[in-house]
DNA sequence: GTGAAAGCGCTAACAT
DNA sequence: ATGTTAGCGCTTTCAC
C-alpha cells in the first residue's frame, strides 16, 4: 500500500555505470549502442523494475499514447461493441483507451473534449450531441474521428442502418404487410433523420403506407406509447428506432394481448444483447458495431502515426497519385443486415 | 484536423506581462497574488484558450489525476454498473477514468498493471484473475482497491452474493422444493467458492438436498449442459452461478419442453440487462454493483487524497482514536437481495 | 507581490 | 560508442 518510489532512468544508468543518455539509447534504440553495454543496461533495468515515466515522455514528445472514446452513455448496450472494437485496436498499437461518459449532455461533452485536449492524442466521438460546428471546432484542437456522423473535414465511420431499415421494410412487404409504422427516435438524432429519408422513398417504391410515429426516447419505457400509437394507427407492423424501444413495444403488446407476430409484427435495430432472448425473439437490424469501432480507431491511429508527409516532396514531378488517396473527409460506410427472428410474420 | 499548437503558461505570462511564476500562482493559488494581476492573467488565459499541460503537472507532482478500472471483460453486462459507478465518482473529483480489458487472462492483467504504474494514480481491480500474492505484489507499486476479493492490506468492496443465494434457497424452500441444484461457476472463481460455502450449511439447516453441478463457464452456451444435468439429477429447482448461465438454462429447458416454473424453477444472479425480458422472467439476486463501483472509487480516492498522516504525530500523546478508524484491509460488504419473478414457482 | 532559477524524467542534439 | 547539455511545461523555493 505504501507504493514505493519508482526507479528512474538515472537509477538505472548509475547502477549500470553509464550515462543517462546511454541508458536511454540502450532501452529505446538498441543498435546505436554497444551490444554488451545495451545488454547490461537492459538487465539492470529489468532487475530494478524500471518503467519509463509516461508523463516525461509525453511532456517531451507531446504525445501521450492515449486515445479517448467519448460516449453519451457508457451503459447503453449499443456502445459495447464500440468500446470493445476501439479498445482492441488501440491496445494492439500500444495505446491506452480512456472512456468518457458525457451523460447525454452537449455541455458535458464540450467540456470533456476541452479537458481531453492535452491528455490524449485523439478521440473517437460516437453519437455526439454536438452541432456540426461544435464538432468541427473541437477538431481544431484534437484529432477526432466521428462515428455515425458526417462532419466535413473530419474522418468518420458510418453504420448504414438506414439501409438495414429498408431491408426491414422489404421483408415486411414480402410477408404481405401494406401499412407499416416507423417508431422514430429522438428528433435530434442524425441517424433517425437518415433512416426516415431512406424509408420514405422505399415505401413509395414498394407501394406501402408508411406511418411515422413519435419521436420517442430510445428507451424501453417509451415502447408503451409507441405500441399504443401503432395499434391505434391500424398498421400491422412496426419498425422501431432501436431494440430498446422495440423491447418496450413487445412488452406493451403482450400486456394488451396483441399477439406478435399474429396481429402485429415488430422489428428493432442494433441486435443488442437480449434481442434473441425476448419472446418472441426480435427481428432486428444488425450493425457491425465492433468493426466500426476498429475502423474508427484505425482511422485515428493512421492520422496520429502517419503525421509525416507534410511538406515533403513539395516540388515533386510525378505528382500523379497512382492509387487515389481516400479523402479523410470521405466517411467509411459499413453495411448492416436484417436478422429475421420470430417477431415478424405474415400480415394479420 | 491540423491541431494547432496549444498556448503554454509562458504565452499567457507574456501576454499578461508577468513572469511565468506569477501566472502560475494567479491560476492555481489566487490570493497569493495581487487581485488585479490575477484577474488579468485569468482573463488572458481564458482568451488564449490556455489549458495546463497534464503531462507537465504529472511529471512535477507525480500524480496524474487518472484512475484505471481493470476488468476481465468490458462487455460482460455484470461490469456495466462498475464502469458507471466508478466513472461517476471519479468524474466528481475531477479524475479521468481509463478502462483496461484484460481479456480474462492473468498474464495480460499483470502486464496491464505493470504498464499502468506511472500512468495512473491508482486502479480498481474487479474480478481479478490473479493470485492473492500477485495482487499484493502489484499493490506495492500502485494504489489498488479490489472488488469481490479479500486481499490482506488492500481495501476492497464485497458484494454479498453468497447471502443472496441463501435467500434464493430459502425462497425455494418456501415454495416446497426439497431437492435443489446449484450450477457452479468457474473453479477459479472466488465468488463461487464463497457461495458454495454459504449454500451448504444453509441447505443443511433448511433440511434440503443441495446438488452441486458443474463447474460451468459463466456464459449462455454452458446453460445447456447445466440444464441437462439438472434434469438428470432429479432436482425441481436450479440456482445458477449467474444470469448468463441461467439464460442458457432457460433456453435449453424450453427446447426440451420442460415447463418453467412448472417442472423446474430457475434462479440466476446479478440481475443483468435482460433478466426481466426473458420469458419466463428470471428470478435473480440483485447486487448494488453501481454502488460498489462508487465505493471502490471512494476508497481509492480517500487513499490518494488523504495521503498525509504518514509519519506525523509519531510521538503524540493522545493516541486514542475516538472514532475507531476502519482498517483499510477490512473490506466493505454490500448486501444483495432476491428479486422474485416468474421463473420460480411451487415445487412440481 | 513578483521575478529568477531550479528541477521533475526523459530524449535529442552536440561534443568527445 | 558514449558522455554532456539543453529543454519539454510546469510548480516551487528563494531572492528581491
Amino acid at each position: 500500500m505504501a507504493v514505493r518510489r519508482q526507479p528512474t532512468l538515472r537509477d538505472v544508468a548509475a547502477a549500470a555505470g553509464v550515462a543517462v543518455s546511454t541508458a536511454s539509447r540502450a532501452l529505446t534504440k538498441p543498435g546505436r549502442v554497444n551490444a554488451d553495454t545495451a545488454d547490461r543496461v537492459v538487465a539492470v533495468a529489468k532487475e530494478l523494475g524500471y518503467i519509463p515515466s509516461a508523463s516525461a515522455r509525453a511532456l517531451l514528445s507531446g504525445r501521450t499514447a492515449t486515445v479517448a472514446l467519448v460516449l453519451p452513455d457508457v451503459t447503453n448496450p449499443f456502445f459495447f461493441g464500440l468500446v470493445r472494437g476501439t479498445g482492441a485496436r488501440l491496445r494492439e498499437s500500444g495505446y491506452v483507451q480512456v472512456l468518457a461518459d458525457t451523460e447525454e449532455s452537449a455541455e458535458v461533452e464540450l467540456d470533456t473534449l476541452r479537458k481531453l485536449r492535452g491528455q490524449v492524442d485523439g478521440a473517437v466521438l460516437a453519437a455526439s450531441r454536438l452541432s456540426d460546428e461544435q464538432i468541427a471546432g473541437a477538431a481544431q484542437d484534437l484529432a477526432l474521428v466521428v462515428v455515425n456522423r458526417t462532419i466535413p473535414g473530419t474522418p468518420g465511420v458510418l453504420l448504414d442502418t438506414a439501409g438495414g431499415m429498408v431491408q426491414a421494410l422489404e421483408h415486411l412487404v414480402g410477408l404481405g404487410h401494406t401499412r407499416i409504422a416507423y417508431a422514430a427516435g429522438p428528433a435530434t438524432s442524425w441517424s433517425d433523420r437518415r433512416r426516415r429519408e431512406a424509408l420514405e422513398p422505399a415505401a413509395a417504391r414498394l407501394g406501402v403506407d408508411l406511418v411515422v410515429l413519435g419521436p420517442y426516447a430510445p428507451v424501453r419505457a417509451s415502447g408503451a406509447q409507441a405500441a399504443d400509437a401503432a395499434v391505434e394507427s391500424g398498421v400491422t407492423a412496426v419498425i422501431a428506432f432501436n431494440d430498446l424501444l422495440a423491447f418496450g413495444v413487445l412488452e406493451r403488446l403482450d400486456v394488451r394481448g396483441v399477439p406478435v407476430p399474429g396481429r402485429m409484427s415488430v422489428i428493432g435495430c442494433d441486435d443488442i444483447f437480449g434481442a434473441d432472448l425476448v419472446r418472441p425473439a426480435l427481428t432486428t437490424v444488425e450493425s457491425p458495431v465492433e468493426r466500426a469501432g476498429r475502423m474508427a480507431a484505425d482511422l485515428l491511429l493512421a492520422r496520429l502515426e502517419g503525421g509525416r508527409s507534410d511538406d515533403e516532396d513539395a516540388g515533386g514531378l510525378d505528382d500523379e497519385p497512382v492509387v487515389p488517396v481516400r479523402d479523410a473527409a470521405d466517411p467509411v460506410m459499413l453495411p448492416t443486415h436484417l436478422i429475421v427472428r420470430s417477431s415478424t410474420g405474415a400480415a394479420g
